[in-house]
DNA sequence: GTGTCTGCAAACATTTTGCAACAAG
DNA sequence: CTTGTTGCAAAATGTTTGCAGACAC
């Protein structure tokens, strides 16, 4: 718990200011299992401040995914999720059948963004990218379903 | 528009019910430049079809992404848009600051989609996948602003 | 004629905003 | 003390649902 410290002060210098809500927010979603709604984050966080409120933690995340601690995503739950990135950012393989997620690791997609760069002058921000498809498990187990169509017409 | 009743044709011998509203919403959907929100359908339909109701039009294009003739995707924009897919997937980059959208052909993440069979098992959905980062442009213009710290941090 | 789809209204969920009280610096 | 944050309430937005009437088959 130390290492918060020491994040909290360098944004402390960088003219952030300090709240207990903050670094609750802060300390459940590092230690959180990954991809965290905002309800997820609330229901961690309520044992300890039963007094924060919905938009605060959504006004905290916006904070956070302001200072590049978090990364804000789309899994296609209906709302968004969120998770700490310190240093190894990755990506997630969401299953449209059964809905679970395969962690990806970020050198996975380092041509994607290579080749974008060079070819299109983008510039990817490629901390988190959420990709669908269908898990090992599912295409086991129900091979001929609705969904795997997708791979005799790709 | 012939092939058009040469879909409809086919959706309906798979015992798909044809209204004048679901092939009003396919012609546009179709005809559109891409990634139409609701409102926007709603609003390529409206002329043609005034009763048309914003419930009716989330129901087709359920009902389209159900039959593989629509993609639905998350760009960001606080809602979903939908495309049409016939035969060319494609993908998007997403300019996080001038929300310009960039196409990507299919071709680009095809060493994705087999790497991650490959590696993963995970077969893939990549009709419409959207990729945020920062255009050329906006590079340009604003070399120094809030959001392209990502590359110098990857 | 039967079963499904449409249109209307309302509900629902997520996310945002305004403002007074409060706390960090 | 000053500025920015919190908490509450309410609103705005996107999306879904229930149900009666209408339409495709």
């Amino acid at each position: 718990m130390s290492h918060h410290l020491e994040t909290a002060r360098s944004l402390q210098q960088q003219g952030h200011r300090l709240t207990p809500q903050r670094l609750a927010v802060l300390e459940v979603i590092k230690a959180g299992p990954g991809h965290m709604s905002v309800n997820d984050v609330l229901a961690g966080v309520g044992s300890q401040y039963p007094s924060l409120t919905v938009p605060t933690v959504y006004r905290i995340l916006q904070w956070l995914k302001g200072v590049n601690l978090v990364a804000e995503t789309d899994l296609g739950a209906g709302c968004h999720v969120y998770e700490y990135i310190a240093d190894h950012h990755h990506h997630h393989l969401v299953c449209t059948r059964c809905q679970c997620v395969i962690d990806l690791p970020q050198s996975f997609l380092d041509p994607v963004s290579a080749g974008l760069r060079e070819q299109y002058g983008f510039v990817p921000r490629l901390e988190h990218v959420g990709l669908f498809g269908i898990c090992p498990e599912c295409q086991d187990h129900k091979p001929g379903a609705e969904d795997e169509r997708a791979q005799e017409e790709a």
